[in-house]
DNA sequence: CGGATTCTTGATCGTGTTCAAAGCAGGTGG
DNA sequence: CCACCTGCTTTGAACACGATCAAGAATCCG
């Protein structure tokens, strides 16, 4: 079974996919130098909310997931992470989220205090490391917008347009995304339950926007529709 | 009008709300150094969102409200920012946000390249903008879980915890807290509607949580009830 | 004091949740 | 190799929470 979600990742596109991960840590930045490879097994965990956030991870390959839990079991998926992005930047002492892989994956390991000095010496690492930090920010602010006002289409349309965009980074076509996550995952992301995410998908289906050959694949048919439904991605100017 | 909701600000706790300000700018950084103080008036825009980012600002007096728009007029708040909270630090070349003043406002302006500059230089000014980033982003996460996850009293709550939080640290005495938003602005801010945060509050008041002896103050009456309606702060660890 | 805005409460409605069950695929053990 | 079992996905039916629509009260401010 972890086998079989790794497969999702790699197998569909034709691209091995770590030639898109040398590229990213090659072209962004250089912290494969200070830290070490690790590998981890689908629904291994990283690390868990409030523990001491020594390391950051670079993602070299797979998927991760970032997630909040309340006491009682609800999940709120902060973020799905992919080759080249950064996780457990965080300006306090403990991670403020759960880490878990979500398929097979590499990624690099740094020391936290390794990664501090180096942003203090190192221009480029500064750099890299802020603009990380403001894309996630920037990713959550557009999040906030999508769980407070978006509904459930809408939502999932977001989603989609999102996982395109992803795929388009990792050299895909932008028709044929793969979804190395569950449904209930994806709820959880979206702030729905996993029955709302499969009818809106069968909605979706029915108006001909996309296709799902099988669960963790979705061929987009209508992109335009799709990304109509998804909504104000960023406000066009309302008055001066 | 303006003046009033000003008053809501600072009228209350008896401090004169400066004090608190110049500590902030004191202790945090120096930012004032190489920025210009300004005032703006209780419902002036600051910037909107898709502006050029070119300034960042610091509150130093007053509140403001930082929120996305969709296309069909929906809003969500971002965040309220007080005195010593940094508006506009951003990746991108436009603000990802629009930010109105709450009340009567005094804000010191500072441009990007000066502050981008002081950034390389300076060590103390480094470690401000990373922690101001690193506290926005983990607010931001803590509210995807709010907005995602938790039922309408429970964000209420919520808000109140945070607002006594930042009433603790003005030097109030987490009792009377003031409110210097509208219940259109809380209810943005929460992802519902205001009339849901009036029966909200409605209801609180009937439990003898608290009491609202005008639109824009709240007396905490049983904080630990509030504190659990609120729910999961922080996760306590599930297991090892 | 008068007009506008904000706040509050009530009644009804609808979207998404909850509860339930069936279908399906993958992996394991006999 | 097949049967079973587990976990994931899908669909259906009923329900509930919060939204919407509407009206009146309170507050603000000129």
């Amino acid at each position: 079974m972890r086998q079989a979600i790794a497969e999702y990742g790699a197998g569909s596109g034709g691209v091995p996919g770590w030639s898109r991960a040398a590229e990213v840590s090659a072209a962004a930045n250089a912290l494969t130098a200070i830290g070490t490879v690790m590998r981890r097994t689908a629904k291994d965990t990283l690390f868990w909310e409030g523990d001491a956030a020594d390391h950051i991870y670079q993602v070299i390959h797979g998927a991760a997931c970032l997630y909040k839990l309340l006491p009682d079991g609800r999940r709120q998926v902060a973020r799905f992470c992919h080759a080249g992005d950064l996780i457990g930047l965080t300006a306090g002492e403990g991670y403020p989220y759960t880490a878990d892989a979500l398929t097979d994956l590499s990624v690099v390991r740094i020391r936290r205090a390794d990664l501090d000095a180096r942003v203090e010496t190192d221009r480029e690492t500064r750099r890299a490391v802020l603009h990380a930090i403001g894309e996630e920010l920037s990713l959550a602010q557009e999040q906030l917008l999508l769980l407070g006002r978006k509904s459930a289409a809408e939502r999932v349309a977001s989603f989609f347009r999102a996982m395109i965009e992803q795929s388009l980074r990792d050299g895909g076509d932008g028709r044929s995304v793969s979804l190395p996550m569950t449904r209930v995952d994806i709820a959880d992301y979206l702030g729905l339950t996993h029955e709302t995410v499969c009818r809106v998908l069968a909605s979706f289906r029915a108006q001909g926007l996309i296709a799902t050959p099988d669960p963790h694949r979705i061929l987009i048919c209508n992109p335009e529709a799709l990304g109509e439904i998804a909504g104000g991605d960023t406000q066009e100017r309302l008055c001066a």
